[in-house]
DNA sequence: ACGAGATATGGACATCTTGCCATATTGCCA
DNA sequence: TGGCAATATGGCAAGATGTCCATATCTCGT
């Protein structure tokens, strides 16, 4: 994405591509999942769990993650594993502590 | 923010401000707002004119953005320039650059 | 094939977000 | 000081999101 790289600003396509990967984490439910993730892959049931929230709701929560490519599912026996599609999100994790440490 | 180096998932305070930080990232303007910035601050002028978009809109967006720490402003004369607060957006990108390609 | 447990989906409702307009505010310069 | 250019703020309407409930779907064990 940085144009530091590829000097001219990307095209208003891929900006919109990149703000929904985005916002898909900007809910404090879904970080906490993704969070959760980055541990390794957990079963809805677990995730509802921690999450607190309506079955229905983490349900809703998931199919954002899926859709923007965040996580990948895998149904196995009755339970459907979710994990991350990319490892890498465990280190934007580390550039968002960073940032709300600088502004602490 | 990873509970993969810290064990247990984080407070869900800590979980609310990552969110909004991310949530800050999730619009397509204020992404090439940040973008933009990565390769040096700019005026507030120059970013409308590159959004394209109404100036009150623009200004909008750059508050939430400063909001939520993201870009410091600083005035001089009778322009306001914004910058990134925190190199470390940057990386951030790289990672987004990572997961998009993944997704294709 | 049936019943139970685990997930997903669709509807309804409240809330938040976005964009533009009109209107302040601030700083420069004549 | 008056006026102009650059930003910011408040208000409003349209659209997007979040949550829950009810219900459907899928898988396994009996």
């Amino acid at each position: 994405m940085p144009h530091v790289i590829n000097k001219p600003p990307r095209a208003s396509g891929e900006y919109r591509r990149g703000a929904d990967v985005f916002k898909g984490l900007g809910h404090p439910s879904r970080l906490l999942i993704v969070d959760v993730l980055a541990g390794g892959e957990q079963c809805v049931a677990e995730l509802t769990e921690l999450v607190g929230s309506d079955a229905s709701t983490v349900s809703n929560h998931l199919a954002v993650l899926r859709n923007v490519g965040l996580v990948t599912d895998e149904r196995r026996g009755q339970h459907v594993f979710y994990r991350l599609a990319a490892p890498c999100v465990t280190k934007v994790f580390h550039c968002l502590e960073e940032l709300l440490q600088a502004r602490a």
